[in-house]
DNA sequence: CAAGATTGAAAAATCAATCTTT
DNA sequence: AAAGATTGATTTTTCAATCTTG
């Protein structure tokens, strides 16, 4: 009897691919928090949320919204957040539609920081990867990073509900620094 | 006076290569870890140590070498291989030409454990990650991740003083389970 | 009770300091 | 002293439980 459902082993390319996506996700992390701390004394995560919430209309954003945007857990979104209030660099306020919720709202301080962080974030971004890449690269990288993003936000969410919800923060992207 | 140094801001396509590489980062290590635990009740940095070992001549590597394998701290490495010594899955020796480092090896119920891994390892990866890329796909990816791995290297170690590092990491590799 | 958000406890990973051997 | 490795303290992140509102 032939087992149907035994999986085809990696071939060498995809051997290749795995090894790299795993050590990108190890070693990316890392060398952002370092750099990101060195040039603004933020946390990449931090870095991050500001970002969302200055592209927002209003320049804020509920936690649950900063979340699926960020890809943080909703705990993760609470503490950072909090953080950044206690430095001065967002506020909470409730959510006007729903009072269960809460949104998160970028400070002028905050805005200031953001925007002192941009160009030194821009010369590292360019070194740690943009460098290598050609323009035909970095089309060809971002398509395949999002055909990725897409196959593992369908394989967590089979039926689609939550459609939308990783792609929501692929959407067109207007820097407001 | 025009400022020679400021740097380029991001295109759009490069804008979204970036924020597809963040939203990588940091949802991929949350999947992995519980699809690992759950298939396997291993971790995800266990997993690759002992994949790694498994690849090894004698299946036995020093603790830098995994370190540079894996992408983890040498810290980490010495912490994983603490927990997966206790569990009998690898033994730590002195290394013999060199008195100041360690192997770890790995142990017979290390390559069991391992080898039950695998085949819930080969369906996870595929649903995450390649159910929804062509063969072409795969090609294309695993070439822009090792550009960008290969930037990233070259960008903290510019001479190349550490040359191969990384990249052995991304070796021609034989599974040998 | 569901949903949104926060908090306590715990795990994963790191850095700086330390120990051992060269 | 420098290299390899480990340990202590700390940070980042998550999960499970809790609180609040709809």
């Amino acid at each position: 009897m032939m087992r149907v459902d035994r999986p085809q082993p990696l071939d060498p390319g995809e051997e290749y691919l795995w090894r790299s996506l795993m050590r990108l996700v190890k070693a990316v992390p890392r060398v952002l928090e370092e750099d990101f701390a060195a040039d603004s004394n933020l946390a990449t995560s931090e870095y991050v949320v500001l970002m969302h919430l200055s592209e927002a209309p209003d320049q804020a954003l509920r936690m649950s919204d900063l979340a699926i945007r960020t890809s943080l857990s909703p705990s993760r979104v609470s503490r950072v957040v909090d953080d950044l209030a206690r430095a001065g660099l967002v506020f909470r306020t409730r959510c006007s539609s729903d009072g269960r919720g809460y949104e998160a709202s970028l400070t002028s301080l905050g805005l200031q920081r953001l925007q002192a962080a941009y160009e030194p974030f821009l010369r590292r971004v360019r070194l740690r990867f943009f460098d290598g890449l050609s323009a035909a690269d970095v089309a060809e990288a971002g398509r395949v990073l999002g055909l990725m993003l897409d196959t593992l936000e369908r394989s967590l969410d089979p039926r689609g509900e939550v459609a939308g919800a990783l792609s929501a923060g692929r959407a067109p992207a207007e820097r407001n620094i």
